[in-house]
DNA sequence: TATTGTTATACTCTATAACTATA
DNA sequence: TATAGTTATAGAGTATAACAATA
C-alpha cells in the first residue's frame, strides 16, 4: 500500500483506506482552489458563501450564522465588510425590529456573477475525471449524506 | 472550531446546486464529528492525521507536513507534544541527519487505535443513508478526483 | 548554495462575555 | 426573561522571517 506521493495526490498512508479522511481531503483541496480563483475579487469561501446565501432571501445575520456554522460575531465582521464596499445592505426587519433584512447591491450581484463563473471552473476542473454520470452520483450521494446529517 | 451545529442538513440557497459546495460542506461536517469523537483523546482531527501518517513509515516533519498541507513549523509543535505526552519519538535519520525519522511508541499505537475505532463509528455513523454499494462508489470516485487533482 | 528543523514574532482568526434594543 | 445584533478583549491558531546544522 506504499504508493509514491506525486502533487496533489491523496497522500499514501494509513488514512488511505478511510472514507471520511478523503472527503475531508477533498472538502479541503476544492476550497483551497475556489480561495485562489476569488482571491483577485477579495473574496474568500466563506464571504462566498455569505453573498450567494444572501442572493435569494432576505436573510437575518442569525439565520447566516446557523446556514454555514459561523460564529454571529463574525457574520458581524462580514456584513460590515459586504456594506462598506457596497456590495450588501441592511434593512431592518418590518415585523421584528431586532433583525436585519440582508439584501444585494447591484453591484453585489455583479461580484456574486464573476465568483460563480470562477468556481464554476474551478469545480469543473477538479471534477474532471469524473463522467456526467459519475457526477450526477457523487452530487445524488453528497446530498443524500447531508439530507441525513 | 464554531459550535457544532443542530441542523446539518444542506442550507436551501443558491450554493445547493453546486457539487463543490456540497463537497466542501460535507468535509467540514465530518471533520467536525471527528473531533467531537477524539475530544476526550486529546486529539484534533490534524494530530488524528499525523499519529496515523506516523505509523507505518518513517517520515520525516518535512514529509509530514507536505502530506497534509500544514506549515512546517505547525509541524514542529504537534510533534513537540506527542513527544511530550509519549506517542512519537525523533530520531536522527543516518543517511541525512539534518532529518528526523518519525515513530510512534507503544503508547502512541495505543492512542491511535482507539482514535481508529472511535473514527471509524463516526464514519459509518456520517455515511448512513449510503449502501454498500454507493459507498464503495463514492469511495471510488473521491480516490478518482483526488489522483487527479 | 540549498534543505531540515527550530525559534521568535507578528498577525489573523475565533471564542467569550458584556452590552443595547427590541420582543 | 429571551433573542438579534454589537463591541471589546483575550486566546488560539497561523504565517513570516531569521537562524543553526547539515548536505
Amino acid at each position: 500500500m506504499a504508493r509514491p506521493t506525486t502533487a496533489g495526490a491523496p497522500p499514501a498512508h494509513l488514512l488511505d483506506n478511510r472514507t471520511g479522511y478523503l472527503l475531508h481531503r477533498a472538502g479541503f483541496l476544492i476550497l483551497q482552489r475556489v480561495e485562489q480563483a476569488l482571491e483577485p475579487l477579495r473574496l474568500t469561501g466563506r464571504t462566498f458563501f455569505v453573498l450567494a446565501a444572501v442572493r435569494n432571501h432576505a436573510l437575518s445575520q442569525q439565520e447566516v450564522s446557523q446556514l454555514f456554522t459561523l460564529d454571529p460575531t463574525t457574520v458581524v465582521t462580514i456584513i460590515d465588510d459586504f456594506e462598506e464596499a457596497g456590495f450588501v445592505t441592511r434593512r431592518r426587519n418590518a415585523a421584528d425590529r431586532r433583525r436585519y433584512d440582508l439584501a444585494l447591491t447591484p453591484d453585489g450581484e455583479k461580484v456574486l456573477r464573476e465568483a460563480m463563473k470562477r468556481t464554476d471552473q474551478v469545480e469543473n476542473a477538479f471534477l474532471g475525471t469524473l463522467d456526467d454520470k459519475d457526477r450526477a452520483e457523487f452530487r445524488r450521494m453528497l446530498l443524500s449524506i447531508l439530507g441525513d446529517a
